[in-house]
This record gives C-alpha cells, structure tokens and sequence, in this order.
DNA sequence: TTCATATGTAAGAGAAACCTTTCAGGTGAA
DNA sequence: TTCACCTGAAAGGTTTCTCTTACATATGAA
C-alpha cells in the first residue's frame, strides 16, 4: 500500500481541514506549483494574515508541508509544498476509520444503562 | 464510473459533514446495518435530539437517505441508510473539485489591481 | 387514562471557526 | 534613512457549530 491508513482522529482532522472551499483551493493551487506565503495570497486573492491561518491548519492535518528557504536576494521565503496524501472515503473505509475513533465513546464497551 | 464525481461545492459539503466523529460513527453504524433514529441514539449512546441535528446534516451531504416506514405494531420508524459514495480524496482530485467551487473568487479572472 | 414506544422542533448557552485590522520583526535596494 | 519586500502573531467582532433541556405529537398496550 501506498501509505498507512489515517487514524480515525487523524481522518476527521484532515477532513476538517478540507472542509473549507478556501483551503481546496490553496491544496489545488500548491498541487500545480508550490509557492511562498505572500505570492500564494496574492494569487488566491486573500490577505496574508489569514493565509496564514489555513496553511496552519493544513500544516497541522498533514496535507501541506512548509519550508523556509532563502531567495537569490536573501529575503526568507517560506514555501509551502502538498503532501502525498491519498484517501479513499467510502462507508466501508469509514467503517474502518471509527474503530480507531478515541473520542469520548459515550455508551460502549457494555450495554448496560449507567442509570434508572 | 461508478458515479458522477461531485462538485467542488458538493464535496466540500461532503467533507464538512464527515469531520465529526459522532457524524463518522454514525456512518459506521448504518453502514454496518439500518436503523431508525431512536435506535441508534441507544446504540451509540447520545440524545435523540442531537442525533437527529447530525443526521439532518448527513442526509443534506447526500451521505444518508431516510424513509418512514410503519413497524408491525403500527409505530411510525424513520430508517436511515448510508448512499454508495466512494470519492477519492487527494491533490491531484482536489485540484479538479477547485476548478468548479463557486464560492466568491476574491482575485481570480484578471490580474488587475483593482486599487491604487 | 396512563405508560412506553416512536417522531419532530424550539430555545438557549457555550465553544469554536472565520476574518479583518493592527502591530512587530527581518532583509536588500534606492 | 526610507521604501519595498518578506515573515509572524495578537486583538476584536461576527458568525457558525455543537449540545442540552424542554416541549409537542402520535401510536399500541396495560
């Protein structure tokens, strides 16, 4: 296989990091070339203080990876490249992905009622 | 193909609905077996009436489809169950689903600084 | 009628996400 | 120095999401 399966936690951060048409669209635009933080604002057309927002949380998710590099010039650019993340959402995978789930389990492990 | 890819927009959607745990858990469940609505808040161990929020958001995803069907002594039972999706989710599939989100375009179809 | 099952909805609090504005630091060039 | 570019982060407001509690309705059985 090409990668190890997410974690259930790890799949609903991921998830929820794609869960934005903004952040689709920063993956989309990283998949074709990768980019520094301002030049990726200027041509999604957002400001960089909110950029810079998504990028963490893509970062955090696993699905982009930042590096800070020096340019001809000496400026300090951070550049941003796509993941190979490749995940496959169906109910059976899904299925799979909630056994693994460690959010509060509300009423497993036994059936019996806690109260009355 | 098995089925139309969706939108950019539908997919977000999609994603959206299927980054909550509770929200996978459900699938799980369903995809395992159906349902009706005060079933599966025993099984799963929450309220009906949260559980009845997060299966409005599933069923507006398109990820579940509910139908009133009567049981033998007369009660009236919503049955719930999970729809055939299978979306391959990574960058090269994202930056398909860009191509058709709707949402505002801040700066995309010319270049032109608009202030200044 | 009363109880237990089923369905749905509405009100309100608390938390989290989203976005803008502002601030603060660094480098190289004119 | 001043300007233009790069980086990061904090402060504040608005909206959305999440969850609980409570209410309203319908059915069959005791």
């Amino acid at each position: 296989m090409t990668a190890s399966p997410p974690t259930g936690d790890e799949l609903v951060d991921m998830l929820a990091a794609l869960s934005h048409p903004l952040r689709v669209r920063i993956i989309a635009s990283l998949a074709a070339r990768r980019n520094y933080v301002s030049g990726l604002a200027r041509e999604i057309g957002i400001s960089r203080p909110l950029l810079h927002m998504h990028l963490r949380r893509l970062e955090a998710a696993g699905l982009i990876v930042g590096a800070l590099e020096l340019s001809d010039d000496g400026k300090a650019m951070k550049y941003y490249d796509v993941t190979d993340f490749d995940v496959r959402l169906s109910p059976s995978a899904l299925a799979e992905a909630a056994a693994t789930l460690t959010t509060a389990d509300p009423g497993k492990g036994s059936h019996t009622k806690e109260q009355s």
